[in-house]
DNA sequence: ATTATATTTAATAGACCTATTAATTGAATG
DNA sequence: CATTCAATTAATAGGTCTATTAAATATAAT
């Protein structure tokens, strides 16, 4: 509402939307309440973007990215061990939601409340996972024949990893308020919850 | 819509909208669709209820206490030992979710939108289950010091549990639509998962 | 300076929503 | 039968929301 004069206004109205959206969801924000917001006529949220379905749809399509693709896009760990690169997935994962940790209400409210979104969205992330996860597995069965680990698919296996980390971010507020913990207990909390989840999946690893 | 004759339109009011919420949300139901679908007037609904936010709060508690209280209220199950009892909260919490789907993202989303709400709720469920809890602690405890199990708190385990549980049927709609898997293939997936979570908590406690 | 183009605003149509009020129907009771 | 109380409906006030339209303003280009 103030410096937005440097940017411009289509680009403060998609910054508020964002906010917006991730805070309240999509049915409880208006293109009223970010013009407001932003300081600017209601009509024109709709001039840059026509629809409100638009505008959520434009940073959603950013924000699945983040939330899915993370995993798969994990640079080259080649010469790491399956338990680093595990390690590491999980980590780097945490970290994403604990920078964004209200991502993973918000893709989950929004393909509740349209199923078929989800098929527009696949189609466009499609061809990027294939071949890592495939080495990832590759690494995976070696461990396994080596009875290094138990017998596990990585599906199953990455499932457990990404479904704590996401748990966590979803029930903090309700943690948070039902222990009346301030800011800096729930910062040390987080913390130590990235600590476990780790030593958690690592541990039930072990053949 | 049709046998609703039985019983009590009150009585019809609340399944209704129960089922409405859990489909789409407090923001998403209209007290107009909620008497659409029952078959009665709109005013009707106020009649009984006065505002949206007290039917919904009626239906809302009721699921709280269902969500939470769950893990709490195992019965007596004395004899077992603690790793037979947390493979029975494990499912029974399981079981509870697979029974309602939806909760999850009722509850999540719900104090998304009224943290006070929280708040509420902890009085009215106070005092229930810090026995069962601290008996349970104690038997952790016991297992930690025999060198059974490893060093972890009562808290840390139960919420690693009851996150893969929870994150489960949060994705499965998601997951559901993405592998294009039908309603018969949901079933194995759902019933893999619940072996495959037991195994996983019950494998990482290990010392 | 003028014209064209892009940005922004004011105003409003049209839909839907919550909540209330007053009137109507129905059932039970004296 | 008349009366009383509960259940139900019709009607509507008052609000907000999305989206559009036409007018106003700013920006740039000739």
């Amino acid at each position: 509402m103030d410096i937005k004069s440097e940017q411009s206004m289509e680009q403060s109205i998609l910054e508020t939307a964002e906010r917006l959206f991730l805070e309240k969801g999509f049915a409880l924000t208006s293109t009223t309440e970010i013009a407001r917001e932003v300081g600017c006529n209601q009509a024109l949220v709709h001039y840059y973007f026509r629809t409100k379905d638009n505008l959520f749809n434009t940073i959603f399509e950013q924000k699945f990215r983040l939330f899915f693709q993370h995993v798969f896009e994990l640079g080259n760990l080649d010469n790491l061990s399956f338990t680093d690169k595990l390690k590491h997935i999980i980590e780097s994962h945490f970290d994403m939601l604990k920078a964004n940790p209200r991502l993973p209400l918000l893709i989950i409210s929004e393909f509740s409340r349209r199923p078929e979104q989800v098929d527009v969205l696949k189609e466009k992330l499609q061809g990027i996972p294939q071949k890592l996860f495939e080495k990832l597995n590759d690494q995976l069965n070696t461990e396994i024949a080596a009875g290094k680990i138990r017998q596990i698919t990585l599906l199953d296996l990455l499932f457990s990893a990404l479904s704590v980390n996401i748990s966590l971010f979803l029930l903090i507020p309700i943690i948070s308020q039902a222990m009346s913990i301030n800011e800096a207990q729930q910062g040390f909390l987080i913390e130590h919850r990235k600590q476990e989840h780790v030593t958690f999946i690592l541990n039930s690893l072990r053949a």
